[in-house]
DNA sequence: CATGAATGAGTGTTCATTCAT
DNA sequence: GATGAATGAACACTCATTCAT
């Protein structure tokens, strides 16, 4: 996405309205943060902004876009490796959702507040994506269920939405430097999870 | 000064704005929700809601007040039940949060929702409200471990954490009417959560 | 103007009202000031201003036809002392001039500051009888330079106005307990006049 | 940036602003002015009068400060001729005050009404350019007093203060056309305070 | 590419006033 | 005499958006 420059000032402008816009949505929310605020920013004039994004939604939208894109990309990577238990691609997806919050702090909190500011029809293109998200998780528990791995009387669907709870719930919590690393609480809840469901 | 009535109209005016403020807070946001909407909806005008309100954030605070407030008294009772063990007294706040909201569904949704537009003093209040819920949580499971009725292995504070992450998550997507009865959802969870934490 | 009373109680809320705003206009404005602000002061409520009061504006209108009226009618007693010569009658209007801003402390700010805020008809009327007032001050100068007291070069007009304006500024900056008493004031000012018109 | 015009199109909107702003102000006081009616005037928008100002409260002390700016630029003036007398000194700004009055007809009534409308923090900033003149106008007093041209038993304090009222009151009368000219008056008053201070 | 100026619709809030009780 | 509730018009200010240059 971002081509090989020489140096710091060359880098899109597009881009670095996007970087900064995500970061001020964190801090004062989507709604109260105004294109003046974006653009005092980066020292240029809202003329630029309009020339980059045709609204202020727009760049809400291209945000929530590149979350839940990149997130159903490495979810299909997991998804992908056949040999691969139910257990661990589980294991694996709640490692998924944990490191991502934490990792895309910023980005992972505009995603999870801010849905409700995009138009109807984009509100509803992202809520597709993430459903897709939740019905890969709510099938490896089926699949599990059927293998053997998780106990038969799941219903795998509010399993499904007990996992997604439980992970995406840290981005209204988790520190980062506090006493507990991303991948012990992957740990930990991986191992409540499995042990809640299996066999 | 409220006199007993039986019908709609006797309801105190102040009462009326909340309620409907509330609808409107659910369905379009606090931001994008005007002053002018809600008073359209009670045929009065904008003089009627400063009469009762000093600001439109007052009655956001009022209403995350009350959500907390009661969810903490609710909590109160259950925990003091002193011959109840930990196992049911966790059981029983799974139950208080996936209940609570649901059946306060549009108040719950405003709450964990639009918290961001406190001011930062009440806030701050609210967090520490919820705050104590968290930590009574923890509590259950930290007597619930040196009780031998939860592992040793336990992070108390993570658990706590997952638990109202999985619960109070159920304020996205639990659908009235859909095909899991509250409290069929609330066996699913203590379910999976008492097996993956007990001993 | 206030009957006997027996005690505090019973002094006419007319008057407390009339009292209370005035100290209020001084310190806010009238028009910063709100009528809520004054029956705040008095623990009573909006309908018992308006109970003494058609409009905010009439009380303003009061303020003013009290301390114009006072000034009329002490001014008078001065004209009506037939064996005085015109210097010391001059002196005496200086005196009263500054005696009552200094008194009246915060009636008289608003009675120079407020003008403005009273009806078109009724800024007239004060001004009619402000204008009397000079007109009188102007009569005493002539009238001086007639029995040969004062120069006879003078304007007795912009005489009239230079005394009123040397007076009346004092409205903007005398504070009571400062280094000079109000009579040494009186003193210098009609000196300096004084020297400065007569013959 | 404003490139060399001929017409009155040509004059920047803030300027234009500014102008009729002093206008209405005058006329019907700034509390009573509002936006709308300053906007309408120049059939521009309330967003035009924001792009410029960032509040009616700016452009009131804009107002103030270039008033008093002027002034104390003027005074310095006279205070640089060291072989001027102190009498003459005197007269020079008795010829200041009146002369800057009448030029500025409204700028100057504006000044002496609206101070109250400023913040706390912008009206002790006039107020202190005003001290530093009428300061000046003491120490020509003092001056003279010590040279000789007044009279040893002055209290320059309060002369100053008589000086500045008798000349400032001109704002609440003067009306240009009257049959006393700018230069009469400041003859008339220069006069007056001279002989009423002199040896 | 980017700017500066302007728009216009909307926002939360204030407040003098009215009036039934 | 006094209250509490409600009105309605106004107000300062904000802001996403447009567009000629």
């Amino acid at each position: 996405m971002k081509k090989y420059t020489a140096g710091e000032d060359s880098v899109h402008m597009k881009e670095k309205i996007t970087k900064e816009s995500i970061l001020l949505f964190e801090k004062k929310g989507f709604s109260t943060t105004s294109i003046q605020d974006i653009v005092d920013v980066l020292g240029v004039t809202k003329g630029t902004f309009y020339y980059y994004f045709h609204s202020k939604e727009q760049l809400l939208m291209d945000i929530h876009y590149d979350y839940i894109t990149t997130l159903l990309k490495r979810q299909e990577q997991i998804l992908n490796k056949d040999q691969m238990s139910q257990k661990d691609k589980l294991t694996e997806n709640i490692r998924l959702l944990i490191r991502n919050i934490i990792e895309e702090g910023p980005s992972a909190r505009v995603f999870f507040r801010e849905l409700r500011h995009l138009t109807d029809e984009n509100r509803d293109k992202i809520r597709q994506e993430r459903k897709k998200f939740r019905l890969n998780v709510e099938k490896i528990v089926q699949l599990g269920m059927e293998q053997g791995e998780f106990r038969k009387s799941l219903k795998p669907d509010m399993v499904a939405f007990g996992i997604v709870g439980i992970t995406n719930w840290s981005y209204n919590w988790y520190q980062s430097g506090g006493s507990t690393s991303p991948e012990e609480l992957v740990k930990i809840y991986a191992d409540m999870i499995l042990n809640g469901i299996q066999n």
